[in-house]
RNA sequence: CGGGGUGUAGCGUAGCCCGGUAUCGCGCCACAUUUGGGAUGUGGAGGUCGUAGGUUCGAAUCCUGCCACCCCGACCA
C-alpha cells in the first residue's frame, strides 16, 4: 500500500457556506441542526412527536439488530403487548403510579360522529367503562399477563423482550432525546429467587455496557442509581451512564431490580420446590431511540454526522469524479468490481453516480451524513492505479493502491471504530474530576463540566438541595467503587465513596 | 404547565410600528458550458403570508382564540 500524500482537507474550507452552527457557538442548535441536515429525523404535525426519516431508522435498525441478538444470546425471546393497559392497573403498585402519573396519556372515548354542521367531533356517547392508558412502560400490563404464566418453579425463568413504542407526555421535547412516543424495547423477567433477578439485572446492564462500547463507540459508567432517581417500582436501578462533548451526562440504558413487589401488586405467585408458596422476582430494563442522541451528541462534529462504522448504514460511499463518458464507464468498472469485494466482506457501500451533482457536493454531503469512509476515483486513480481514501473520523485522506484496496478498506473501518472510542473514552476519562469541596464542585461543574466524583452522605435531602443550586444530579454510584473514607461536600457528614455528580440531559 | 420569543415559496429572510395584494438569497425546473472540495450563465416555475374568527371599502400588517417550534423554569429516559 502506497501512501503518497496526506492532508487535512478542511483546511482551506473551515467557512461552509450551507454548514451547520459550530457546537462552539450553540450546541444544542448544533445538534438541532445536524438531526435535521443529516436526514435522521424531523418534528411531526404531532407535538413532541418526531418522524424517524429513513436514513435515521436505518441507524435504529441496526442498533436493534445488533441488541436483539445479545439478548437472544443470553436466553430471551421476544413477545408484544397491548399499546393500552386499563386504568386500574395503575393503581395497582403506589410508587409506579406516583412515578408515572403525571405524563400518561389517556383514551375515553371510542367513536367519532358528524356533528351536523360537517364537523368531526368525540361522541361523548361512546364512553369507555374504564379508560384505557397508552403505555409509558409495560411493567403492568405484562405482570398481570404472567399472573396466568406462572404457577411452579418450572414455569421460571421467563425471559421476555419487547420492541415497542411507549408514550410519555413531555412538556419540553427534543428530538431523540426526549420525546412525547419513542421506540424502544423493554425486558421483562421473572425469576424464581431475588439472587436470580439481581443477576439477570445485572447481566442486562453488561450486555447495554458492552453494546454501547462495542457497537456505538461510547465508553459508559455502570453504576446504581440512589434512591432519588430511581425508577419507579424498583428496589435498585443500575445505569449506564455516557458523557456528550458538553460536559452533560446522558442516560443511556437502564435495568431495574423489581424485587416482589409488581408480583405482589398483581398478586404473581409460585409454588417452589420445596412445596411453598411464594412471590416470584422481577427485572425490567431498557433502551430507547434516545441512544441515537447519544450517538449523535457524543462523536459529531462540526462537519456533520461522525458514525461508528458498525452503526453506520453506508459505511463506505465510491464517488466517480470522470470528465468523459469512457472515463466514466471505466470508474464504473472499477467500482463494480470494489463493491462486489467490499459485499463479500459484509460492508455495506455505495455508488454514488449521480451526474446531478458534482464531487465537491458529495463529498460534503456524505460527510453531513457521517458516512465513514469515502472513496474517490478519478482519471488519475485510472492512469496511476490509486484510489482516494477519506477517513470521516479524522476528516484526513491519503491516496492509496487499488491492489488489496477492500482488505485496506476492512482495516480503515476497524480503525475508525477504534479511534472514535478512543476519542470519547479519554474525553470522558480527563472529564471526571475528583473534588473535595463544594466551592471546588461548583467551580468545576461550571467551568469544566463532566462527571464530578464527590463524597456525599447518602441523603435525599442533601442530593436535592444540591440539584437545587446546582443542577447537578448524582448520575449514579459506580459499580466496583473503591471504598474511601470521606466527609461530604454538602453536609461534612461522614462519607464512604465518591458518586458521579453531572448536569444531566 | 408558567415566563419570553418566533411563524411569510422546500430552506433562510425583508415587509408589520404607520393597512392598499409580497422582497431578496439558497434550493427547484429547462438548456448550455462544467466536473480532483459545496460550479457558472441564460431562461422559468413556485406563496390560501401557521390557523380560525373579528375590525375595515381593503389585512402579511390591527384585535382575539387556537396550533406548532425555539429559549428559560418546573417535570422527565
Amino acid at each position: 500500500m502506497l501512501s503518497i500524500l496526506k492532508h487535512n482537507f478542511y483546511s482551506k474550507h473551515t467557512t461552509m457556506s450551507k454548514g451547520i452552527t459550530s457546537r462552539n457557538e450553540d450546541y444544542s442548535q448544533w445538534y438541532n441542526e445536524l438531526v435535521n441536515k443529516a436526514d435522521l429525523a424531523e418534528h411531526s404535525a404531532v407535538r413532541g412527536c418526531m418522524v424517524i426519516k429513513p436514513y435515521g431508522y436505518a441507524i435504529w435498525e441496526k442498533m436493534q439488530a445488533a441488541l436483539d441478538q445479545m439478548f437472544k444470546d443470553t436466553g430471551h425471546s421476544n413477545a408484544y403487548f397491548p399499546l393500552f393497559i386499563p386504568k386500574s392497573f395503575f393503581s395497582k403498585e403506589a410508587s409506579h403510579v406516583e412515578g408515572f402519573a403525571t405524563e400518561c396519556a389517556v383514551v375515553t372515548h371510542y367513536r367519532l360522529k358528524n356533528d351536523g354542521s360537517g364537523q368531526i367531533v368525540v361522541d361523548e356517547e361512546a364512553k369507555l367503562e374504564e379508560e384505557l392508558i397508552v403505555r409509558p412502560t409495560s411493567e403492568t400490563i405484562i405482570w398481570n399477563t404472567y399472573k396466568g404464566w406462572i404457577q411452579s418453579y418450572r414455569d421460571l425463568p421467563i425471559l421476555v423482550n419487547q420492541w415497542a413504542n411507549v408514550v410519555r407526555w413531555e412538556m419540553r421535547t427534543r428530538l431523540f432525546l426526549r420525546t412525547a412516543e419513542f421506540l424502544w424495547q423493554e425486558g421483562h423477567t421473572a425469576h424464581a429467587t431475588s439472587q436470580e433477578a439481581v443477576e439477570e439485572t445485572e447481566r442486562m446492564l453488561n450486555v447495554y455496557a458492552t453494546f454501547a462500547e462495542d457497537w456505538m463507540a461510547l465508553p459508559v459508567v455502570r453504576g446504581k442509581k440512589t434512591e432519588n432517581e430511581r425508577f419507579a417500582g424498583a428496589l435498585d436501578t443500575y445505569c449506564i451512564e455516557a458523557l456528550m462533548q458538553d460536559g452533560k451526562a446522558l442516560q443511556a440504558g437502564t435495568s431495574h431490580f423489581l424485587g416482589q413487589n409488581f408480583a405482589k401488586a398483581f398478586d404473581v405467585k409460585f409454588t417452589s420446590k420445596e412445596g411453598k408458596l411464594d412471590y416470584v422476582w422481577a427485572t425490567s430494563w431498557g433502551v430507547s431511540t434516545r441512544l441515537m442522541g447519544a450517538l449523535i451528541m457524543a462523536h459529531s462534529d462540526d462537519a456533520g454526522l461522525v458514525l461508528p462504522p458498525k452503526l453506520a448504514p453506508i459505511q463506505v460511499v465510491i464517488v466517480p469524479i470522470y470528465k468523459t463518458e469512457e472515463e466514466s464507464q471505466q470508474i464504473g468498472a472499477l467500482a463494480d468490481d470494489l463493491i462486489a469485494q467490499l459485499k463479500q466482506k459484509g460492508i455495506s457501500v455505495k455508488y454514488d453516480d449521480r451526474d446531478t451533482q458534482r464531487p465537491g457536493f458529495k463529498f460534503a454531503e456524505w460527510e453531513l451524513k457521517g458516512v465513514p469512509v469515502r472513496v474517490a476515483v478519478g482519471a488519475r486513480d485510472l492512469q496511476q492505479g490509486t484510489v482516494e481514501l477519506a477517513r470521516r473520523d479524522k476528516q484526513t485522506k491519503e491516496t492509496v493502491s487499488q491492489d488489496g484496496l477492500a482488505d485496506t478498506i476492512e482495516q480503515l473501518l476497524s480503525n475508525i471504530q477504534k479511534n472514535i472510542y478512543e476519542k470519547a473514552l479519554s474525553y470522558r476519562d480527563t472529564h471526571i474530576t475528583e473534588v473535595d469541596s463544594y466551592e471546588e464542585f461548583k467551580k468545576v461543574l461550571e467551568e469544566k463540566g463532566g462527571f464530578i466524583a464527590a463524597h456525599w452522605d447518602g441523603t435525599v435531602e442533601t442530593e436535592k438541595r444540591v440539584k437545587e443550586e446546582t443542577k447537578a444530579t448524582i448520575r449514579c454510584i459506580p459499580l466496583n467503587n473503591k471504598e474511601e473514607e470521606g466527609t461530604c461536600i454538602f453536609t461534612g457528614k461522614p462519607s464512604k465513596q465518591r458518586v458521579l455528580f453531572a448536569k444531566a440531559y
